[in-house]
DNA sequence: TCGATATGAATGAACG
DNA sequence: CGTTCATTCATATCGA
């Protein structure tokens, strides 16, 4: 199994090589404009996109990188999942612990179980989104694609759920635009 | 395939038992042999046991590990589900190359692929299994009991797999014997 | 370089 | 049967 094939560049700070050029990458790696673009869909409330979207959303991502569908899919579960447990975890210390008030943790929950006996103290530096979020430009994508004109009603599935209470407070409330290109995320795809 | 990786054989049993008495273990986790065995089942077309083959290779797999009827049953499940998902994206990957968004629902499948749309370079090299597959000694159980001599006659039930072909065309075409024990695959079923 | 964390990927279990 | 969730494994990245 894995095939590195997929040739993905990672270097977030390094500027060598932004586009093509890989050693032998085995895991995709995504990009910071892949990144949020991925968390602004998710917080727009598409938390699991169905098939055609996670191909759009592919394509999308695409023009910062290459990725695949399988990319945006386990991106999108691991998202749920992740986030699931986060809150969970959260819960549990809120509400089953009188004894004692997160003294050693802060309040975090890791989410390697014990794994050993390392005392987990560690720093809950993000709340909710620890990935590592460089800075991203984003810049004008020369693709003049026309991208979608975004799905208003869906293809016919009729199964999004615009989850009404997401959990994640986050802290990406983006919205960036910069070079003259503004980007605007309408019904969670980005759109220029 | 690519050993480069894994193999760990790292039981996620931070124990030291390897083989009786988990410590507690919520899910199952098949052994190297285990897996040889399942995979070579399913390759001989059986994949999709009915229940009596379903406890004859439970009993099989229980030589080398704990495992019950439902691991087995899931695993075939799963598997079916996986080969065909995996075919299907890489039908799409190959047809959808130009484009194609086919919005028939399809629900997500998603998995594997590697498509490069610019330089598409992909790699034929792992066909279609991603698993593990460690290397496996499947050592001689010097458990002489023997457990079956295969079936001679089916137990009654013709009712099989409706599949004749399958499409994966795998790689492990195995049949492995070792230290004086041979392990043939007659109809599918491990035999010594 | 080592150790810890973050996160992509694989897969067992379950749901509909 | 197809899809989704939960858990685990493997690797990238950061910090000391």
């Amino acid at each position: 199994m894995e095939d590195r094939v997929q040739d993905t560049n990672r270097q977030p700070n390094h500027g060598s090589e932004t586009e093509r050029n890989e050693p032998v990458r085995s895991r995709w790696t995504p990009k910071p404009e892949q990144i949020l673009i991925l968390e602004s869909i998710f917080n727009s409330g598409m938390v699991n996109p169905p098939k055609n979207e996670t191909v759009r959303i592919r394509k999308l991502l695409e023009k910062y990188g290459t990725v695949g569908d399988a990319n945006v899919f386990y991106w999108f579960q691991n998202r749920r999942s992740r986030s699931r447990r986060r809150q969970r975890q959260i819960q549990a210390s809120l509400t089953g612990e009188q004894q004692q008030t997160q003294t050693s943790s802060a309040g975090g929950a890791i989410q390697y179980e014990n794994t050993g006996s390392s005392s987990a103290g560690f720093a809950p530096n993000s709340l909710c989104f620890p990935m590592y979020s460089t800075s991203c430009s984003l810049v004008g994508n020369e693709n003049s694609e026309d991208l979608f004109s975004f799905s208003g009603g869906h293809p016919g599935i009729p199964e999004i759920e615009q989850n009404p209470s997401i959990f994640c407070p986050d802290e990406t409330s983006n919205l960036q635009y910069q070079s003259g290109l503004i980007t605007v995320f309408i019904n969670g795809v980005p759109t220029e």
